[in-house]
DNA sequence: TTGTGTTATGTTATAATATAACATAAATGA
DNA sequence: TCATTTATGTTATATTATAACATAACACAA
């Protein structure tokens, strides 16, 4: 299995440029319009992996120059999710960058309720929720929320630390 | 697989009767208080199996002579969601009664978004992201939220219907 | 049965999340 | 260039949820 990025060290600078150009070659392609208040909204996810609400983005947005009345960031997220740059974590009610835009995967989340990091899971195939259900036809599925709550390794070894 | 038993005709009254009869006793087993705005709320859940939001159980305690203001309901509900009588519906901050509460299982939900209404899928297994995960030690899960949005097999035969 | 701690409920206020509705501007393209 | 569509600005408000503090009911030992 592939490790999960968001919870091991990586070059995060390279991780969010990527991420960008990534977004910014598929609005080209596609002819959407990557805007800056769309960007910047991005940038500003991609900038750590926790899951931000659309106030505390919208917080952010003020001292670069935006406009910050809730609909400003609500539209931004609402283009970013219909392209899928971008996910909403239900169970947060908050906003992550997608971290597999270019691959086609079923969106899944692990979000650690100590240091509330969220992580995509590599998940490529439904779960066996979704297959089952395919399999009758008792239920046409068109879009899913999985997210697991628990711990990261991290936070688990830091708390295994300080028992000791 | 078993029928989703939301999608499908049932004797609906005996299905709510025998879901309060089993919270009742399992209460009285494990000491719990199943006091009247509780036993009410869970009443009204069980009324259909669409997802109520708060607010709109708050409206329906009102005639029943109860107090309506809002920790009244999230209060009930709290304790209905720790005790598994009730799930709490992520993607729609709505409610719905637990249909297996005997039962261990893995609380997944199937939403129509035509009519609203939410069966629970019949999972007994942990979807592929939750085996997954516990093979590598990547991360420990202790809540999973699973819910699939599309069309029932009644709303999309009527829409069927309708483009005769 | 009274006192003491605990759990549940009542009540007011407000926080946090999200959208409706209408106006203006910018870009696109016949 | 005019018309149309798409994006943004702005005000107001809807919806969901909780904090904080007060009172009541209950449980059970002294």
């Amino acid at each position: 299995m592939t490790k999960v990025m968001s919870f091991n060290p990586h070059d995060h600078e390279a991780c969010t440029a990527s991420a960008l150009e990534k977004a910014d070659a598929y609005c080209q392609k596609h002819a959407l319009k990557f805007t800056p208040v769309r960007r910047q909204v991005l940038e500003i996810l991609c900038s750590d992996h926790k899951a931000l609400g659309a106030y505390e983005i919208l917080k952010r947005l003020g001292p670069l120059g935006f406009k910050s009345q809730p609909p400003v960031v609500y539209r931004a997220l609402e283009f970013l999710v219909a392209h899928r740059f971008v996910h909403k974590i239900e169970k947060l009610n908050a906003y992550v960058a997608c971290m597999h835009h270019d691959t086609s995967h079923v969106p899944a989340f692990l979000i650690c309720r100590n240091c509330e990091t969220v992580a995509e899971a590599p998940n490529k195939e439904p779960s066996d929720l979704v297959a089952q259900i395919a399999k009758t036809n008792a239920f046409t599925v068109e879009k899913t929320v999985y997210e697991a709550e628990g711990l990261c390794v991290n936070c688990k070894e830091d708390m295994a630390d300080d028992a000791r």
